[in-house]
DNA sequence: ACAAATACCTGTAAGC
DNA sequence: TGCTTACAGGTATTTG
Protein backbone atom coordinates (compact mmCIF):
# COMPACT_ATOMS: atom_id res chain seq x y z
CA UNK A 1 0.00 0.00 0.00
CA UNK A 2 2.66 2.84 0.66
CA UNK A 3 3.40 4.41 -2.12
CA UNK A 4 6.45 6.41 -2.56
CA UNK A 5 5.93 8.90 0.32
CA UNK A 6 4.56 6.26 2.75
CA UNK A 7 8.30 4.07 1.45
CA UNK A 8 10.01 6.82 1.90
CA UNK A 9 9.12 7.46 5.40
CA UNK A 10 9.56 4.78 6.70
CA UNK A 11 13.44 4.58 5.31
CA UNK A 12 14.01 7.68 7.23
CA UNK A 13 12.56 5.87 10.10
CA UNK A 14 14.71 2.64 10.22
CA UNK A 15 17.93 3.98 8.95
CA UNK A 16 17.50 6.13 12.22
CA UNK A 17 16.62 3.52 14.16
CA UNK A 18 18.09 -0.13 13.28
CA UNK A 19 21.77 0.95 10.81
CA UNK A 20 24.35 -0.02 13.38
CA UNK A 21 22.73 -2.56 15.06
CA UNK A 22 23.15 -6.22 14.43
CA UNK A 23 20.29 -8.62 13.70
CA UNK A 24 20.07 -11.21 16.69
CA UNK A 25 17.33 -13.70 15.09
CA UNK A 26 15.08 -13.80 12.68
CA UNK A 27 11.87 -15.52 13.18
CA UNK A 28 9.39 -16.43 9.86
CA UNK A 29 6.22 -17.85 10.54
CA UNK A 30 4.62 -16.44 7.13
CA UNK A 31 5.98 -18.76 4.42
CA UNK A 32 3.98 -16.57 1.22
CA UNK A 33 5.95 -13.58 2.57
CA UNK A 34 9.41 -14.87 1.99
CA UNK A 35 8.29 -16.66 -0.94
CA UNK A 36 11.24 -16.19 -3.31
CA UNK A 37 13.17 -18.42 -1.35
CA UNK A 38 12.06 -21.92 -1.21
CA UNK A 39 13.53 -22.62 2.40
CA UNK A 40 12.35 -19.58 4.72
CA UNK A 41 15.52 -21.14 7.36
CA UNK A 42 17.60 -20.08 4.20
CA UNK A 43 16.36 -16.48 4.12
CA UNK A 44 16.63 -16.06 8.26
CA UNK A 45 20.08 -18.10 8.01
CA UNK A 46 21.38 -15.08 5.26
CA UNK A 47 20.12 -12.24 7.63
CA UNK A 48 21.08 -13.16 11.46
CA UNK A 49 23.99 -12.09 13.27
CA UNK A 50 24.71 -9.42 9.81
CA UNK A 51 24.75 -5.88 10.92
CA UNK A 52 22.41 -3.29 9.07
CA UNK A 53 24.70 -0.96 7.11
CA UNK A 54 22.35 1.34 5.14
CA UNK A 55 18.78 1.69 5.00
CA UNK A 56 17.38 2.44 0.75
CA UNK A 57 14.62 2.69 -1.09
CA UNK A 58 13.81 1.86 -5.07
CA UNK A 59 10.48 3.25 -5.90
CA UNK A 60 8.25 1.48 -3.06
CA UNK A 61 10.34 -1.06 -2.70
CA UNK A 62 13.01 -0.74 0.65
CA UNK A 63 16.33 -2.00 0.65
CA UNK A 64 18.05 -3.04 3.83
CA UNK A 65 21.73 -3.21 3.51
CA UNK A 66 23.43 -5.67 5.21
CA UNK A 67 27.31 -5.78 6.26
CA UNK A 68 27.80 -9.25 4.61
CA UNK A 69 27.29 -6.77 1.38
CA UNK A 70 23.60 -9.22 1.14
CA UNK A 71 20.12 -6.49 0.67
CA UNK A 72 16.64 -7.28 2.49
CA UNK A 73 14.61 -5.95 -0.52
CA UNK A 74 10.96 -5.52 0.75
CA UNK A 75 7.80 -4.48 -0.69
CA UNK A 76 4.78 -3.46 1.12
CA UNK A 77 2.16 -4.57 -1.09
CA UNK A 78 -1.21 -3.32 -0.09
CA UNK A 79 -1.67 -4.29 3.36
CA UNK A 80 1.76 -4.76 4.84
CA UNK A 81 3.52 -2.82 7.77
CA UNK A 82 6.90 -2.65 9.29
CA UNK A 83 6.88 -1.91 12.82
CA UNK A 84 8.75 -1.23 16.06
CA UNK A 85 8.09 -3.27 19.10
CA UNK A 86 9.37 -4.58 22.13
CA UNK A 87 10.45 -7.84 22.65
CA UNK A 88 7.60 -8.66 25.06
CA UNK A 89 4.93 -7.18 23.19
CA UNK A 90 2.42 -9.13 21.88
CA UNK A 91 2.67 -10.44 18.45
CA UNK A 92 -0.45 -8.86 16.32
CA UNK A 93 -1.99 -11.23 13.47
CA UNK A 94 -1.06 -11.51 10.77
CA UNK A 95 2.85 -11.41 11.73
CA UNK A 96 4.85 -12.91 9.34
CA UNK A 97 8.69 -12.14 10.07
CA UNK A 98 10.18 -11.01 13.30
CA UNK A 99 13.67 -9.48 13.27
CA UNK A 100 15.28 -9.00 17.14
CA UNK A 101 17.65 -6.98 17.14
CA UNK A 102 21.32 -6.68 19.40
CA UNK A 103 20.44 -3.38 21.83
CA UNK A 104 17.06 -2.37 19.98
CA UNK A 105 13.49 -3.05 19.44
CA UNK A 106 11.87 -5.91 17.45
CA UNK A 107 11.15 -5.09 14.00
CA UNK A 108 7.77 -6.88 12.66
CA UNK A 109 6.72 -7.38 9.58
CA UNK A 110 2.62 -7.16 9.62
CA UNK A 111 1.01 -7.95 6.13
CA UNK A 112 -3.39 -9.49 6.00
CA UNK A 113 -3.30 -9.40 2.38
CA UNK A 114 0.21 -10.91 2.28
CA UNK A 115 0.81 -8.92 -0.84
CA UNK A 116 3.62 -7.67 0.12
CA UNK A 117 7.10 -9.88 0.48
CA UNK A 118 10.68 -9.61 1.37
CA UNK A 119 13.49 -11.09 0.37
CA UNK A 120 17.44 -11.11 0.43
CA UNK A 121 19.72 -11.17 -2.22
CA UNK A 122 23.57 -10.22 -3.36
CA UNK A 123 23.79 -6.75 -5.54
CA UNK A 124 26.27 -7.57 -8.50
CA UNK A 125 27.91 -4.06 -9.37
CA UNK A 126 25.74 -2.69 -7.22
CA UNK A 127 22.64 -3.54 -8.76
CA UNK A 128 19.77 -5.92 -7.76
CA UNK A 129 18.61 -7.76 -10.31
CA UNK A 130 15.22 -8.02 -9.32
CA UNK A 131 14.50 -4.42 -9.32
CA UNK A 132 16.68 -3.52 -12.47
CA UNK A 133 13.39 -3.09 -14.77
CA UNK A 134 12.32 -0.39 -12.28
CA UNK A 135 12.04 2.94 -14.20
CA UNK A 136 13.56 6.13 -12.63
CA UNK A 137 12.56 8.16 -9.45
CA UNK A 138 10.77 11.16 -10.02
CA UNK A 139 12.20 13.04 -6.54
CA UNK A 140 16.24 11.24 -6.45
CA UNK A 141 16.75 11.31 -10.31
CA UNK A 142 18.49 14.64 -11.50
CA UNK A 143 17.13 13.63 -14.96
CA UNK A 144 13.74 13.24 -13.82
CA UNK A 145 12.03 16.34 -15.70
CA UNK A 146 13.78 15.29 -19.15
CA UNK A 147 13.00 11.88 -18.65
CA UNK A 148 9.30 12.47 -17.80
CA UNK A 149 9.61 15.02 -21.31
CA UNK A 150 10.53 11.77 -22.92
CA UNK A 151 7.79 9.41 -21.70
CA UNK A 152 5.41 12.02 -22.95
CA UNK A 153 5.76 11.06 -26.88
CA UNK A 154 3.88 7.93 -26.02
CA UNK A 155 0.25 7.41 -26.61
CA UNK A 156 -0.64 6.18 -23.36
CA UNK A 157 -3.26 7.59 -20.55
CA UNK A 158 -1.66 9.57 -18.59
CA UNK A 159 -2.42 8.05 -15.22
CA UNK A 160 -1.21 4.49 -16.43
CA UNK A 161 1.98 5.92 -17.80
CA UNK A 162 2.60 7.14 -14.21
CA UNK A 163 1.54 4.32 -12.20
CA UNK A 164 4.02 2.24 -14.64
CA UNK A 165 7.13 1.18 -12.02
CA UNK A 166 9.07 0.51 -15.35
CA UNK A 167 8.97 3.99 -16.51
CA UNK A 168 8.39 6.18 -13.41
CA UNK A 169 8.80 4.47 -9.80
CA UNK A 170 7.02 5.24 -6.60
CA UNK A 171 3.65 6.40 -8.31
CA UNK A 172 0.57 4.55 -7.09
CA UNK A 173 -3.27 4.88 -7.54
CA UNK A 174 -3.35 7.46 -5.11
CA UNK A 175 -0.76 10.06 -5.93
CA UNK A 176 -1.18 9.35 -9.68
CA UNK A 177 -4.39 11.15 -8.98
CA UNK A 178 -3.44 13.74 -7.02
CA UNK A 179 -0.67 14.44 -9.28
CA UNK A 180 -2.47 15.05 -12.12
CA UNK A 181 -5.14 17.24 -10.34
CA UNK A 182 -2.33 19.44 -9.35
CA UNK A 183 -1.38 19.35 -12.64
CA UNK A 184 -4.88 20.39 -14.19
CA UNK A 185 -4.42 17.02 -16.57
CA UNK A 186 -7.11 14.19 -17.20
CA UNK A 187 -6.10 11.34 -15.66
CA UNK A 188 -6.88 9.58 -19.44
CA UNK A 189 -5.47 12.06 -21.33
CA UNK A 190 -2.79 10.66 -24.02
CA UNK A 191 0.68 11.80 -22.88
CA UNK A 192 1.79 12.25 -26.73
CA UNK A 193 -0.85 14.95 -26.73
CA UNK A 194 0.24 17.06 -23.77
CA UNK A 195 1.95 20.30 -24.77
CA UNK A 196 5.78 21.07 -23.30
CA UNK A 197 4.01 23.81 -21.18
CA UNK A 198 2.14 21.40 -19.86
CA UNK A 199 4.70 18.86 -19.24
CA UNK A 200 6.49 21.06 -17.14
CA UNK A 201 3.72 21.52 -14.88
CA UNK A 202 3.16 17.68 -14.34
CA UNK A 203 6.38 17.92 -13.53
CA UNK A 204 6.20 20.48 -10.94
CA UNK A 205 3.20 18.89 -9.47
CA UNK A 206 4.56 15.57 -9.26
CA UNK A 207 7.86 16.85 -7.25
CA UNK A 208 5.59 19.17 -4.94
CA UNK A 209 2.90 16.48 -4.45
CA UNK A 210 5.33 13.75 -3.43
CA UNK A 211 7.35 16.66 -1.49
CA UNK A 212 4.68 17.51 0.53
CA UNK A 213 3.43 14.64 1.25
CA UNK A 214 6.45 13.06 2.29
CA UNK A 215 6.57 15.93 4.77
CA UNK A 216 3.42 14.67 5.83
CA UNK A 217 4.46 11.21 6.68
CA UNK A 218 2.72 9.71 3.74
CA UNK A 219 -1.01 9.71 3.58
CA UNK A 220 -3.53 7.11 5.88
CA UNK A 221 -6.64 6.39 4.20
CA UNK A 222 -10.19 5.65 6.03
CA UNK A 223 -9.58 2.33 7.41
CA UNK A 224 -5.92 3.71 8.66
CA UNK A 225 -4.25 0.60 6.79
CA UNK A 226 -0.99 2.57 6.01
CA UNK A 227 1.11 2.82 9.47
CA UNK A 228 4.39 4.16 10.19
CA UNK A 229 7.27 2.58 11.89
CA UNK A 230 5.78 3.27 15.18
CA UNK A 231 2.04 2.19 14.06
CA UNK A 232 1.30 6.15 13.75
CA UNK A 233 -0.95 7.33 10.77
CA UNK A 234 0.12 9.70 7.94
CA UNK A 235 -1.16 13.26 7.61
CA UNK A 236 -1.16 13.73 3.80
CA UNK A 237 -4.88 12.40 3.26
CA UNK A 238 -6.19 16.37 4.90
CA UNK A 239 -4.60 18.14 1.58
CA UNK A 240 -6.07 15.15 -0.85
CA UNK A 241 -7.89 17.06 -3.17
CA UNK A 242 -9.68 14.56 -5.43
CA UNK A 243 -8.58 11.18 -4.54
CA UNK A 244 -11.69 9.31 -2.44
CA UNK A 245 -13.48 12.08 -2.65
CA UNK A 246 -16.30 11.01 -5.05
CA UNK A 247 -19.23 13.94 -5.08
CA UNK A 248 -17.60 16.70 -3.23
CA UNK A 249 -16.54 19.91 -4.82
CA UNK A 250 -13.24 20.51 -6.77
CA UNK A 251 -11.26 22.62 -4.01
CA UNK A 252 -10.06 24.55 -7.27
CA UNK A 253 -13.22 25.31 -9.47
CA UNK A 254 -16.04 23.86 -7.59
CA UNK A 255 -16.89 21.50 -10.12
CA UNK A 256 -18.34 17.87 -8.75
CA UNK A 257 -15.22 15.04 -8.28
CA UNK A 258 -16.19 11.99 -10.61
CA UNK A 259 -15.02 8.52 -10.08
CA UNK A 260 -14.74 6.45 -12.84
CA UNK A 261 -14.08 2.64 -12.50
CA UNK A 262 -11.35 0.45 -14.81
CA UNK A 263 -9.21 -1.88 -15.24
CA UNK A 264 -10.63 -2.53 -11.49
CA UNK A 265 -9.19 0.69 -9.87
CA UNK A 266 -10.83 4.02 -9.45
CA UNK A 267 -10.01 6.88 -11.25
CA UNK A 268 -10.57 10.04 -9.33
CA UNK A 269 -10.93 13.67 -11.13
CA UNK A 270 -12.37 16.82 -11.63
CA UNK A 271 -14.15 17.07 -14.82
CA UNK A 272 -14.22 20.94 -14.33
CA UNK A 273 -10.58 22.02 -14.30
CA UNK A 274 -8.63 18.75 -15.36
CA UNK A 275 -8.43 18.80 -19.26
C1' DA B 1 2.40 -0.99 -27.90
C1' DC B 2 -1.41 -0.45 -25.26
C1' DA B 3 -5.82 -1.41 -22.52
C1' DA B 4 -8.53 -4.11 -19.77
C1' DA B 5 -9.39 -7.99 -17.01
C1' DT B 6 -7.80 -11.33 -13.87
C1' DA B 7 -5.21 -13.53 -10.14
C1' DC B 8 -3.05 -13.31 -5.79
C1' DC B 9 -5.28 -12.58 -0.32
C1' DT B 10 -7.96 -10.89 3.98
C1' DG B 11 -10.80 -7.51 6.20
C1' DT B 12 -14.33 -4.27 6.31
C1' DA B 13 -18.38 -1.83 5.04
C1' DA B 14 -22.61 -1.58 2.68
C1' DG B 15 -26.81 -3.56 1.08
C1' DC B 16 -30.53 -6.79 1.54
C1' DT C 1 -28.86 -10.78 13.16
C1' DG C 2 -26.81 -13.00 9.33
C1' DC C 3 -25.58 -13.44 4.50
C1' DT C 4 -23.76 -11.65 0.14
C1' DT C 5 -21.35 -8.35 -2.54
C1' DA C 6 -18.16 -4.72 -3.55
C1' DC C 7 -14.05 -2.71 -2.67
C1' DA C 8 -9.23 -1.66 -0.88
C1' DG C 9 -3.24 2.02 -1.84
C1' DG C 10 0.33 -3.50 -4.65
C1' DT C 11 2.54 -6.37 -8.93
C1' DA C 12 2.42 -9.84 -12.54
C1' DT C 13 0.29 -12.18 -16.19
C1' DT C 14 -3.04 -13.07 -19.73
C1' DT C 15 -6.24 -11.77 -23.28
C1' DG C 16 -7.94 -8.73 -26.87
Amino acid sequence: MPELAEAETIRRDLGAIYVGLTIASVTVTGLRSVRRHEDPAEFAARVRGRRLSGAGRRGKYLTLELDSGDVVVAHMGMSGQLLVAAPADEVARHTHVRFAFDGGPDLRFVDPRTFGQMWVTQPVGGTIAELAHLGFDPLEDPDAEKRLEMLMSRPTKLKPLLMDQSRIVGIGNMYADEILHAAGLRPDRPASTVSATETGRLYRSMVSVLEAAIRERGSSLADEQYRDLFGRIGRYQVYHRVYAREGRPCPRCGATVTRVRTGGRSWYFCPGCQE
